[in-house]
DNA sequence: GTAGTATAATGACTACAAGTCAGTTAATGA
DNA sequence: TCATTAACTGACTTGTAGTCATTATACTAC
Protein backbone atom coordinates (compact mmCIF):
# COMPACT_ATOMS: atom_id res chain seq x y z
CA UNK A 1 0.00 0.00 0.00
CA UNK A 2 2.60 2.39 0.94
CA UNK A 3 4.92 0.94 -2.09
CA UNK A 4 2.73 2.54 -4.22
CA UNK A 5 3.16 5.57 -3.06
CA UNK A 6 6.87 5.54 -2.51
CA UNK A 7 6.48 4.65 -6.42
CA UNK A 8 4.56 7.72 -7.23
CA UNK A 9 7.21 9.62 -5.67
CA UNK A 10 10.29 7.95 -7.53
CA UNK A 11 8.39 8.10 -11.04
CA UNK A 12 7.67 12.07 -9.75
CA UNK A 13 11.43 12.36 -9.33
CA UNK A 14 12.59 10.86 -12.30
CA UNK A 15 10.62 13.06 -14.55
CA UNK A 16 11.83 16.52 -12.34
CA UNK A 17 15.42 14.63 -13.17
CA UNK A 18 14.57 14.50 -16.71
CA UNK A 19 12.81 18.27 -17.09
CA UNK A 20 16.11 19.52 -15.20
CA UNK A 21 18.40 18.01 -17.96
CA UNK A 22 16.37 19.03 -20.38
CA UNK A 23 16.18 22.31 -19.01
CA UNK A 24 20.13 22.53 -19.14
CA UNK A 25 20.81 21.02 -22.75
CA UNK A 26 17.67 23.40 -24.28
CA UNK A 27 19.12 26.28 -22.54
CA UNK A 28 22.88 25.49 -23.30
CA UNK A 29 22.46 25.33 -27.54
CA UNK A 30 18.97 26.51 -28.10
CA UNK A 31 15.93 23.74 -28.37
CA UNK A 32 16.70 23.13 -31.50
CA UNK A 33 20.08 22.38 -31.69
CA UNK A 34 20.03 20.44 -28.22
CA UNK A 35 19.06 15.99 -29.38
CA UNK A 36 16.61 14.24 -27.08
CA UNK A 37 19.43 12.30 -26.90
CA UNK A 38 21.27 14.58 -25.26
CA UNK A 39 18.71 15.26 -22.67
CA UNK A 40 18.49 11.71 -21.72
CA UNK A 41 22.43 11.05 -21.31
CA UNK A 42 22.63 14.76 -19.35
CA UNK A 43 19.50 12.48 -16.95
CA UNK A 44 21.48 9.69 -17.12
CA UNK A 45 18.32 7.17 -18.68
CA UNK A 46 18.07 6.01 -22.02
CA UNK A 47 16.42 7.92 -25.09
CA UNK A 48 13.59 4.92 -24.39
CA UNK A 49 12.85 6.34 -20.61
CA UNK A 50 12.30 10.23 -21.87
CA UNK A 51 9.65 8.72 -24.08
CA UNK A 52 7.85 7.18 -21.18
CA UNK A 53 7.47 10.41 -19.15
CA UNK A 54 7.09 12.69 -21.79
CA UNK A 55 5.13 12.03 -25.57
CA UNK A 56 7.58 14.15 -27.64
CA UNK A 57 10.78 16.82 -27.60
CA UNK A 58 8.10 19.73 -27.94
CA UNK A 59 6.60 18.21 -24.81
CA UNK A 60 9.12 18.03 -22.53
CA UNK A 61 9.92 22.05 -23.63
CA UNK A 62 6.04 22.83 -23.45
CA UNK A 63 6.68 21.92 -19.59
CA UNK A 64 9.41 23.80 -18.67
CA UNK A 65 7.85 26.57 -19.87
CA UNK A 66 4.48 25.74 -17.65
CA UNK A 67 7.29 25.81 -15.11
CA UNK A 68 8.86 28.93 -16.20
CA UNK A 69 4.94 31.01 -16.66
CA UNK A 70 4.26 30.01 -13.25
CA UNK A 71 7.20 31.58 -11.69
CA UNK A 72 6.30 34.89 -13.81
CA UNK A 73 2.69 34.40 -12.80
CA UNK A 74 4.06 34.88 -9.08
CA UNK A 75 6.64 37.53 -10.44
CA UNK A 76 3.40 39.43 -11.55
CA UNK A 77 1.16 38.54 -8.18
CA UNK A 78 3.73 40.02 -6.03
CA UNK A 79 4.01 43.17 -8.09
CA UNK A 80 0.67 43.64 -8.40
CA UNK A 81 0.15 43.29 -4.27
CA UNK A 82 2.91 45.56 -3.47
CA UNK A 83 1.37 48.14 -5.50
CA UNK A 84 -1.73 47.96 -4.70
CA UNK A 85 -2.48 51.34 -2.84
CA UNK A 86 -0.59 53.19 -5.65
CA UNK A 87 -2.17 54.90 -8.34
CA UNK A 88 -3.10 52.72 -11.18
CA UNK A 89 -0.79 53.76 -13.83
CA UNK A 90 2.04 53.70 -11.11
CA UNK A 91 0.39 49.98 -10.45
CA UNK A 92 0.71 49.39 -14.15
CA UNK A 93 3.78 50.45 -14.83
CA UNK A 94 5.09 48.35 -11.78
CA UNK A 95 3.85 45.41 -13.55
CA UNK A 96 5.08 45.87 -16.85
CA UNK A 97 8.84 46.42 -15.64
CA UNK A 98 8.06 43.31 -13.60
CA UNK A 99 7.35 41.53 -17.17
CA UNK A 100 10.21 42.85 -18.82
CA UNK A 101 12.58 42.41 -16.43
CA UNK A 102 11.68 38.72 -15.95
CA UNK A 103 12.63 37.92 -19.58
CA UNK A 104 15.46 40.03 -19.64
CA UNK A 105 16.82 37.53 -17.12
CA UNK A 106 15.15 34.87 -19.12
CA UNK A 107 15.75 35.73 -23.03
CA UNK A 108 16.04 32.13 -24.02
CA UNK A 109 12.29 31.16 -22.14
CA UNK A 110 11.03 34.35 -23.67
CA UNK A 111 12.04 33.08 -27.20
CA UNK A 112 11.23 29.44 -26.96
CA UNK A 113 7.54 30.70 -25.43
CA UNK A 114 7.05 32.56 -28.29
CA UNK A 115 8.23 30.25 -30.55
CA UNK A 116 6.14 28.14 -29.37
CA UNK A 117 2.87 28.45 -31.81
CA UNK A 118 4.78 28.06 -34.86
CA UNK A 119 6.95 25.26 -36.77
CA UNK A 120 6.32 21.91 -35.65
CA UNK A 121 5.21 22.77 -31.79
CA UNK A 122 1.74 22.38 -32.88
CA UNK A 123 1.53 19.38 -34.23
CA UNK A 124 3.75 17.64 -31.73
CA UNK A 125 1.99 18.93 -28.43
CA UNK A 126 -1.62 17.81 -27.24
CA UNK A 127 -3.98 20.50 -27.14
CA UNK A 128 -4.29 19.93 -23.49
CA UNK A 129 -0.67 21.05 -22.43
CA UNK A 130 -0.93 23.78 -24.71
CA UNK A 131 -4.27 24.71 -23.23
CA UNK A 132 -2.13 24.62 -20.11
CA UNK A 133 0.58 27.66 -21.13
CA UNK A 134 -2.26 29.48 -23.09
CA UNK A 135 -4.56 29.68 -19.33
CA UNK A 136 -1.30 30.22 -17.69
CA UNK A 137 -0.52 33.48 -20.15
CA UNK A 138 -4.42 34.30 -19.39
CA UNK A 139 -3.94 34.52 -15.70
CA UNK A 140 -1.13 36.61 -16.32
CA UNK A 141 -3.25 39.00 -17.81
CA UNK A 142 -5.33 38.92 -14.99
CA UNK A 143 -3.50 41.33 -13.43
CA UNK A 144 -3.16 43.41 -15.56
CA UNK A 145 -7.08 43.64 -16.13
CA UNK A 146 -7.40 44.09 -12.82
CA UNK A 147 -4.93 47.14 -12.50
CA UNK A 148 -6.56 48.70 -15.41
CA UNK A 149 -10.14 48.31 -14.15
CA UNK A 150 -8.81 50.07 -11.18
CA UNK A 151 -7.36 53.12 -13.16
CA UNK A 152 -10.60 53.54 -15.26
CA UNK A 153 -13.09 53.26 -11.42
CA UNK A 154 -10.08 55.65 -10.46
CA UNK A 155 -10.45 57.93 -13.73
CA UNK A 156 -7.25 57.79 -14.76
CA UNK A 157 -7.76 55.64 -17.36
CA UNK A 158 -10.01 56.69 -20.63
CA UNK A 159 -10.07 53.27 -22.38
CA UNK A 160 -13.61 51.39 -21.97
CA UNK A 161 -12.87 47.42 -22.45
CA UNK A 162 -10.91 46.36 -20.04
CA UNK A 163 -9.64 43.02 -21.77
CA UNK A 164 -8.92 45.16 -24.74
CA UNK A 165 -6.33 47.30 -23.16
CA UNK A 166 -5.15 44.70 -21.34
CA UNK A 167 -4.22 42.31 -24.25
CA UNK A 168 -2.99 45.55 -26.33
CA UNK A 169 -0.57 46.58 -23.59
CA UNK A 170 0.39 42.77 -23.35
CA UNK A 171 0.82 42.52 -27.04
CA UNK A 172 3.24 45.96 -27.16
CA UNK A 173 5.27 44.29 -24.43
CA UNK A 174 6.02 41.46 -26.49
CA UNK A 175 6.61 43.08 -29.68
CA UNK A 176 9.23 44.85 -28.33
CA UNK A 177 10.57 41.83 -26.30
CA UNK A 178 10.87 40.14 -29.02
CA UNK A 179 12.87 43.22 -30.97
CA UNK A 180 14.78 43.44 -28.51
CA UNK A 181 15.86 39.82 -27.71
CA UNK A 182 17.16 39.45 -31.15
CA UNK A 183 20.62 40.61 -31.54
CA UNK A 184 20.70 41.80 -34.77
CA UNK A 185 17.75 43.53 -34.64
CA UNK A 186 18.87 45.46 -31.72
CA UNK A 187 21.66 45.80 -33.63
CA UNK A 188 19.50 48.03 -36.42
CA UNK A 189 17.59 50.30 -34.27
CA UNK A 190 20.90 50.85 -32.29
CA UNK A 191 19.32 51.17 -28.81
CA UNK A 192 19.98 49.94 -25.25
CA UNK A 193 17.11 47.37 -24.34
CA UNK A 194 16.25 49.62 -21.51
CA UNK A 195 15.56 52.84 -23.14
CA UNK A 196 13.44 51.07 -25.56
CA UNK A 197 11.64 49.03 -22.82
CA UNK A 198 11.06 52.36 -21.00
CA UNK A 199 10.06 54.34 -23.59
CA UNK A 200 6.99 51.59 -24.73
CA UNK A 201 5.78 50.98 -21.54
CA UNK A 202 5.24 54.98 -21.02
CA UNK A 203 4.20 55.37 -24.38
CA UNK A 204 1.44 52.23 -23.79
CA UNK A 205 0.43 54.25 -20.24
CA UNK A 206 -0.09 57.97 -21.81
CA UNK A 207 -1.98 56.30 -24.48
CA UNK A 208 -4.17 54.60 -22.01
CA UNK A 209 -4.58 58.12 -20.10
CA UNK A 210 -5.93 59.58 -23.37
CA UNK A 211 -6.82 57.26 -25.89
CA UNK A 212 -10.70 58.18 -26.79
CA UNK A 213 -11.67 54.93 -27.36
CA UNK A 214 -14.24 55.03 -30.34
CA UNK B 1 28.38 36.21 -77.16
CA UNK B 2 24.77 36.55 -77.26
CA UNK B 3 24.54 33.06 -75.74
CA UNK B 4 25.95 33.88 -72.43
CA UNK B 5 23.39 36.63 -72.19
CA UNK B 6 21.02 34.25 -72.97
CA UNK B 7 21.90 31.48 -70.55
CA UNK B 8 22.08 33.86 -67.79
CA UNK B 9 18.51 34.94 -68.23
CA UNK B 10 17.85 31.38 -68.45
CA UNK B 11 19.42 30.65 -65.03
CA UNK B 12 17.82 33.34 -63.71
CA UNK B 13 13.91 31.85 -64.79
CA UNK B 14 15.11 28.62 -63.34
CA UNK B 15 16.15 30.89 -60.04
CA UNK B 16 12.29 31.75 -60.09
CA UNK B 17 10.48 28.80 -60.83
CA UNK B 18 12.56 27.46 -57.75
CA UNK B 19 11.07 30.25 -55.83
CA UNK B 20 7.92 30.25 -57.13
CA UNK B 21 7.69 26.37 -56.59
CA UNK B 22 8.90 27.11 -52.89
CA UNK B 23 6.08 29.87 -52.17
CA UNK B 24 3.46 27.37 -53.30
CA UNK B 25 4.72 24.82 -51.01
CA UNK B 26 5.84 26.42 -47.54
CA UNK B 27 2.54 28.66 -48.18
CA UNK B 28 0.26 25.36 -48.21
CA UNK B 29 1.47 23.63 -45.47
CA UNK B 30 3.80 25.78 -43.95
CA UNK B 31 7.73 26.03 -43.79
CA UNK B 32 8.38 23.07 -41.51
CA UNK B 33 6.16 20.22 -43.14
CA UNK B 34 7.08 21.26 -46.77
CA UNK B 35 10.42 19.66 -47.90
CA UNK B 36 13.02 20.10 -50.11
CA UNK B 37 11.65 17.53 -52.33
CA UNK B 38 7.91 18.60 -52.22
CA UNK B 39 9.84 21.93 -53.78
CA UNK B 40 11.65 20.05 -56.72
CA UNK B 41 8.74 18.45 -57.62
CA UNK B 42 6.47 21.29 -57.25
CA UNK B 43 9.55 23.36 -59.39
CA UNK B 44 9.71 19.78 -61.68
CA UNK B 45 14.24 19.97 -60.71
CA UNK B 46 15.41 16.97 -59.25
CA UNK B 47 16.66 18.12 -55.26
CA UNK B 48 20.03 18.59 -56.56
CA UNK B 49 18.86 21.47 -58.98
CA UNK B 50 17.25 23.16 -56.23
CA UNK B 51 20.88 23.52 -53.68
CA UNK B 52 22.43 24.39 -56.94
CA UNK B 53 20.35 27.73 -57.00
CA UNK B 54 19.99 27.83 -53.32
CA UNK B 55 22.00 26.67 -50.04
CA UNK B 56 19.54 25.55 -48.44
CA UNK B 57 16.04 25.38 -47.51
CA UNK B 58 16.07 28.55 -45.03
CA UNK B 59 17.83 30.28 -48.04
CA UNK B 60 15.23 29.53 -49.63
CA UNK B 61 12.95 31.15 -47.39
CA UNK B 62 15.06 33.95 -46.76
CA UNK B 63 14.81 34.75 -50.50
CA UNK B 64 11.19 34.73 -50.66
CA UNK B 65 11.10 36.82 -47.50
CA UNK B 66 13.18 39.54 -49.54
CA UNK B 67 10.70 39.64 -52.29
CA UNK B 68 8.21 40.27 -49.71
CA UNK B 69 9.47 42.60 -48.25
CA UNK B 70 9.81 44.55 -51.00
CA UNK B 71 6.30 44.53 -51.74
CA UNK B 72 6.02 45.23 -48.21
CA UNK B 73 8.01 48.64 -48.83
CA UNK B 74 6.46 49.43 -51.87
CA UNK B 75 3.24 49.80 -49.80
CA UNK B 76 4.36 52.13 -47.61
CA UNK B 77 6.11 54.23 -49.66
CA UNK B 78 2.85 54.42 -51.40
CA UNK B 79 0.77 55.26 -47.92
CA UNK B 80 3.33 57.82 -46.75
CA UNK B 81 3.25 59.99 -50.13
CA UNK B 82 -0.63 59.86 -50.54
CA UNK B 83 -0.84 61.04 -47.03
CA UNK B 84 2.00 63.40 -47.44
CA UNK B 85 -0.01 66.63 -46.94
CA UNK B 86 -2.22 65.64 -43.50
CA UNK B 87 -1.32 65.71 -40.01
CA UNK B 88 1.42 63.55 -39.10
CA UNK B 89 -1.04 61.44 -36.66
CA UNK B 90 -3.19 60.68 -39.58
CA UNK B 91 0.12 60.14 -41.74
CA UNK B 92 1.50 57.53 -39.16
CA UNK B 93 -2.76 56.28 -38.87
CA UNK B 94 -1.77 55.64 -42.67
CA UNK B 95 0.76 53.83 -42.40
CA UNK B 96 0.39 51.79 -39.58
CA UNK B 97 -2.46 50.33 -41.14
CA UNK B 98 -0.92 49.62 -44.16
CA UNK B 99 1.04 47.46 -42.46
CA UNK B 100 -1.12 46.21 -40.34
CA UNK B 101 -3.34 45.11 -43.62
CA UNK B 102 -0.22 44.31 -45.82
CA UNK B 103 0.85 41.01 -43.07
CA UNK B 104 -3.22 40.44 -42.57
CA UNK B 105 -3.62 39.50 -46.02
CA UNK B 106 0.39 37.66 -45.51
CA UNK B 107 -0.37 36.26 -42.10
CA UNK B 108 2.01 33.00 -42.90
CA UNK B 109 4.30 35.00 -44.53
CA UNK B 110 4.43 37.45 -40.88
CA UNK B 111 4.88 34.02 -39.28
CA UNK B 112 8.09 33.24 -40.91
CA UNK B 113 9.21 36.97 -40.99
CA UNK B 114 9.01 36.29 -37.10
CA UNK B 115 10.36 33.22 -37.32
CA UNK B 116 13.43 33.79 -39.16
CA UNK B 117 15.35 34.89 -35.99
CA UNK B 118 14.86 31.34 -34.67
CA UNK B 119 15.56 27.80 -34.63
CA UNK B 120 18.22 26.73 -37.08
CA UNK B 121 17.63 30.04 -39.22
CA UNK B 122 20.58 31.70 -37.88
CA UNK B 123 23.02 28.79 -38.95
CA UNK B 124 22.07 28.14 -42.21
CA UNK B 125 21.44 31.62 -43.77
CA UNK B 126 24.74 33.41 -44.64
CA UNK B 127 25.31 36.90 -42.58
CA UNK B 128 24.90 38.07 -45.57
CA UNK B 129 21.25 37.23 -47.07
CA UNK B 130 20.48 37.90 -43.38
CA UNK B 131 21.68 41.68 -43.45
CA UNK B 132 19.49 41.86 -46.60
CA UNK B 133 15.98 41.23 -44.73
CA UNK B 134 17.12 43.54 -41.99
CA UNK B 135 17.89 46.41 -44.14
CA UNK B 136 14.73 45.92 -45.72
CA UNK B 137 12.69 45.97 -42.63
CA UNK B 138 15.15 49.05 -41.74
CA UNK B 139 14.34 50.85 -45.14
CA UNK B 140 10.90 50.12 -44.37
CA UNK B 141 11.34 51.96 -40.39
CA UNK B 142 12.43 54.74 -42.54
CA UNK B 143 8.87 55.61 -43.51
CA UNK B 144 7.59 55.74 -40.20
CA UNK B 145 10.89 58.06 -38.76
CA UNK B 146 10.14 60.51 -41.15
CA UNK B 147 6.75 60.98 -40.27
CA UNK B 148 7.53 61.12 -36.58
CA UNK B 149 10.06 63.68 -37.50
CA UNK B 150 7.41 65.51 -39.03
CA UNK B 151 4.88 65.38 -36.69
CA UNK B 152 7.61 66.58 -33.91
CA UNK B 153 8.14 69.74 -35.61
CA UNK B 154 4.51 70.62 -36.48
CA UNK B 155 4.32 70.22 -32.49
CA UNK B 156 2.22 66.88 -32.70
CA UNK B 157 4.15 64.55 -30.68
CA UNK B 158 6.01 65.25 -28.07
CA UNK B 159 8.68 62.84 -28.51
CA UNK B 160 12.40 63.71 -28.71
CA UNK B 161 13.80 60.72 -30.11
CA UNK B 162 12.40 59.80 -33.63
CA UNK B 163 14.06 56.90 -33.75
CA UNK B 164 13.35 55.60 -30.38
CA UNK B 165 9.72 56.72 -31.08
CA UNK B 166 9.49 54.46 -34.07
CA UNK B 167 11.17 51.63 -33.26
CA UNK B 168 8.47 51.31 -30.12
CA UNK B 169 5.64 51.87 -32.70
CA UNK B 170 7.15 48.92 -34.79
CA UNK B 171 7.61 46.79 -31.99
CA UNK B 172 4.28 47.22 -30.53
CA UNK B 173 2.71 46.42 -34.42
CA UNK B 174 4.93 43.56 -34.16
CA UNK B 175 3.46 42.20 -31.10
CA UNK B 176 0.01 42.85 -32.16
CA UNK B 177 0.26 41.53 -34.97
CA UNK B 178 1.97 38.08 -33.63
CA UNK B 179 -1.09 37.37 -30.83
CA UNK B 180 -3.76 37.87 -33.35
CA UNK B 181 -2.14 35.60 -35.98
CA UNK B 182 -1.83 32.70 -33.54
CA UNK B 183 -5.47 31.42 -33.41
CA UNK B 184 -5.54 30.12 -29.94
CA UNK B 185 -4.00 33.51 -28.75
CA UNK B 186 -6.73 35.25 -30.51
CA UNK B 187 -9.35 32.96 -29.14
CA UNK B 188 -8.01 33.56 -25.43
CA UNK B 189 -8.14 37.43 -25.60
CA UNK B 190 -11.29 36.88 -27.55
CA UNK B 191 -11.78 39.53 -30.28
CA UNK B 192 -11.56 40.74 -33.73
CA UNK B 193 -8.39 41.27 -35.33
CA UNK B 194 -9.28 44.93 -35.85
CA UNK B 195 -10.66 46.03 -32.46
CA UNK B 196 -7.23 45.01 -30.92
CA UNK B 197 -5.45 46.40 -34.13
CA UNK B 198 -7.02 49.64 -34.09
CA UNK B 199 -6.51 50.07 -30.29
CA UNK B 200 -3.14 49.51 -30.42
CA UNK B 201 -2.67 52.06 -33.17
CA UNK B 202 -4.48 54.61 -31.70
CA UNK B 203 -3.09 53.75 -28.06
CA UNK B 204 0.26 54.58 -29.54
CA UNK B 205 -0.41 57.68 -31.58
CA UNK B 206 -2.13 59.10 -28.49
CA UNK B 207 1.13 57.99 -26.06
CA UNK B 208 2.89 59.67 -29.09
CA UNK B 209 0.87 62.91 -28.71
CA UNK B 210 1.37 63.05 -25.09
CA UNK B 211 4.61 61.29 -23.95
CA UNK B 212 6.34 63.06 -22.00
CA UNK B 213 10.05 61.83 -22.67
CA UNK B 214 12.58 61.53 -19.48
C1' DG C 1 13.71 -18.04 -0.04
C1' DT C 2 11.46 -18.49 -4.52
C1' DA C 3 8.25 -18.33 -8.36
C1' DG C 4 5.33 -15.45 -10.70
C1' DT C 5 3.81 -10.98 -12.06
C1' DA C 6 3.87 -6.22 -12.96
C1' DT C 7 6.36 -2.24 -13.76
C1' DA C 8 10.32 0.32 -15.48
C1' DA C 9 14.08 0.78 -18.45
C1' DT C 10 16.78 -0.16 -22.48
C1' DG C 11 18.98 0.58 -27.00
C1' DA C 12 18.91 -1.28 -31.56
C1' DC C 13 15.95 -0.15 -35.03
C1' DT C 14 12.78 2.53 -38.35
C1' DA C 15 11.34 6.54 -40.74
C1' DC C 16 12.11 10.63 -42.69
C1' DA C 17 14.22 14.68 -44.44
C1' DA C 18 18.35 17.79 -45.35
C1' DG C 19 22.21 18.07 -47.84
C1' DT C 20 26.18 15.88 -51.08
C1' DC C 21 28.58 14.39 -55.02
C1' DA C 22 30.10 11.17 -58.60
C1' DG C 23 28.28 10.48 -62.74
C1' DT C 24 25.17 11.68 -66.81
C1' DT C 25 23.19 14.64 -70.21
C1' DA C 26 22.93 18.65 -73.08
C1' DA C 27 24.62 22.77 -75.22
C1' DT C 28 28.31 25.28 -77.53
C1' DG C 29 32.00 26.20 -80.50
C1' DA C 30 36.30 24.91 -82.97
C1' DT D 1 32.22 15.55 -85.38
C1' DC D 2 34.40 15.81 -81.29
C1' DA D 3 36.11 18.31 -77.03
C1' DT D 4 34.90 21.22 -73.45
C1' DT D 5 32.10 23.29 -70.41
C1' DA D 6 27.90 24.02 -67.92
C1' DA D 7 23.63 22.18 -66.13
C1' DC D 8 21.39 18.64 -64.05
C1' DT D 9 20.42 14.21 -61.66
C1' DG D 10 19.14 10.90 -57.99
C1' DA D 11 21.21 7.43 -55.15
C1' DC D 12 23.62 7.99 -51.05
C1' DT D 13 25.17 9.85 -46.43
C1' DT D 14 24.07 11.84 -42.17
C1' DG D 15 21.61 13.13 -38.36
C1' DT D 16 17.79 12.80 -35.31
C1' DA D 17 12.92 12.00 -33.66
C1' DG D 18 10.30 8.45 -32.23
C1' DT D 19 9.21 2.97 -31.55
C1' DC D 20 9.04 -1.48 -29.62
C1' DA D 21 10.61 -6.18 -28.63
C1' DT D 22 13.48 -7.51 -25.09
C1' DT D 23 15.65 -7.35 -20.56
C1' DA D 24 16.10 -5.96 -15.78
C1' DT D 25 14.12 -4.71 -11.45
C1' DA D 26 10.92 -4.54 -7.72
C1' DC D 27 7.16 -6.43 -5.46
C1' DT D 28 3.80 -10.00 -3.75
C1' DA D 29 2.11 -14.30 -2.32
C1' DC D 30 3.19 -18.65 -0.97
Amino acid sequence: MTTRARREREKEKRRQSILQAARDVFFENGFHRATVDNVAERAEVSKGTVYLYFESKETILAHLLLETLDELIEELEQAYVTAESLPADEQLRRLGRAYLRFFKEEPECFRLLMAMDRGRFQDSVTPEVYQQVLSASLEGLGWVMKTIQQGIDEEIFRCCDVRLAASTLWAMLNGVLELMNHPLRRAMVGMEREALYQTALETVIQGLRSAPQQ
